[in-house]
DNA sequence: GCCTCACATTCGCTTAGACGAATATATTAT
DNA sequence: ATAATATATTCGTCTAAGCGAATGTGAGGC
């Protein structure tokens, strides 16, 4: 679904994705939402670094934000410009083969899908 | 045919591809081999600025410079990294979809690769 | 109301990049 | 060797971006 409000300049688009930490973040956005605490918790990085990596990738229209409650969830939003939108696409698949990539999401997968604690039944120790 | 020497980073390739001056010279190199005096006509901007940019571009891993006499003419040269090609191949794509984009590859073909002069038939006015 | 949690933003600093102007280098012509 | 041409690099300045530290804001919980 396209993003919309924004008009991304390829310029914005290739600005935004020239640091490490968005890339990570957009990443880890990758097929799904995330909440911001577990950008922080994956990357290690200080909570208001990350806050404002994604308040960057949020003018540069490439990602959307979503209150529910106290928490933020980020999501990839596809550029209403077919060019931006191909090149982002470009470089979210090379996202894909990268290892440590690849590191940051199988953490994710298991901080934020994994049960909370290994469930115990009484009785089985 | 790939480029070799210098690893292209990701990021290092954003990073070049986030300039207009460097996206223009990018888009007018589409295809083509391009002698320095000719970006410098076409942009209208000044030697030395262009001259960085290529050396920018150079650095960065996705052109390459060829030296016939005292002329220099640069071209892309895919970044042997696969991720990194598709990258560089979807920006192109996209700047030939650009208005700007395309009267910069006119005038260059114009300034470069049109006759001289009309060729005028004797008797054909 | 007040307090806490989850984020966002601002401040001051440091550094990288872009620019014009000037200068340096390399090649050919004389 | 000198000069001219084509291109590259350096210098000084300015602006934008990244960072940590501190502070601001918005939503629940009490």
């Amino acid at each position: 679904m396209p993003c919309g409000s924004k008009s991304v300049s390829m310029i914005g688009l290739f600005a935004a994705l020239a640091d490490t930490t968005r890339l990570r973040l957009l990443n880890l956005m990758a097929g799904r939402e995330v909440c911001v605490c577990y950008f922080v918790e994956i990357l290690g990085q200080s909570q208001p670094k990350i806050s404002r990596h994604l308040a960057y990738l949020r003018q540069a229209g490439i990602v959307a934000a979503r209150r529910e409650g106290k928490w933020m969830h980020y999501s990839i939003c596809t550029p209403a410009d077919a060019a931006a939108a191909s090149i982002l696409a470009a470089a979210l698949e090379a996202l894909g083969n990268d290892r440590k990539m690849r590191a940051d999401r199988a953490r994710l997968d298991r901080a934020c899908c994994a049960p909370k604690e290994k469930v115990v039944f009484p009785g089985r120790s």
